[in-house]
DNA sequence: TATTTATTTAGCCATTTTGCTAAATTTGAA
DNA sequence: TTCAAATTTAGCAAAATGGCTAAATAAATA
């Protein structure tokens, strides 16, 4: 397909990113995170919640496609970190518009 | 039950406010009553878009509902109109969190 | 190489969401 | 009082979401 408009991307963007805000326990996730100076390893969240680690792993992996937070490996953990720059300014474009 | 802190009326507020721009379809609305002025009738907004009247409807109940619209007859119109100001405090509110 | 630790993947199920059509309701006008 | 216009309500079906358990995988350790 052709390249998209960045208009497009802007568009993509506030899709992806307003979805991972739709679930409280997304935005708790978040809030979390950056509590812990913004980088948390996969076991660390599921302790800091309630719910079975599948079911963190599965909102780890939108909040993931969002970009909200990225992801590396360090031996067999998995860490999250989080983008504040790109939460702030993606909802803030959003905003502008109002 | 007992009365609400202001912290769980927050909550509540975020809640709702972002199950409310979840959908790409509410955010668009909310952005055509802001370029119409703030308020439009029913069938105004239910030209702008392709979706049946019934399926606007919903969307604005749950607009509603969030507190980001809210509702008044003029005759047989039903006026809906914006509250930019609740929108950018309570996304902003949450945002502060980074 | 076998085991353990950390984590994801697969897949099931219940609930919620979102679209639709058809019917009902409300208000103003004839 | 009837009629028409504007809008909502009821209810159905498909898709998306979010929880779970069990099984699989990857990296470090014995």
């Amino acid at each position: 397909m052709a390249k998209k408009s960045l208009a497009q991307n802007e568009l993509e963007d506030f899709n992806k990113v307003f979805k991972a805000l739709a679930h409280p326990t997304r935005r708790h996730i978040l809030v979390v995170l950056r509590s812990k100076g913004d980088q948390m390893a996969a076991g660390e969240i599921v302790s800091a919640f309630s719910y079975r680690w599948p079911t963190i792993t599965r909102h780890m992996q939108l909040l993931q496609k969002s970009g909200l937070v990225s992801v590396t490996r360090s031996g067999t953990q998995q860490l999250y970190t989080l983008d504040k720059t790109r939460l702030k300014t993606v909802v803030g474009n959003w905003i502008k518009w109002f």
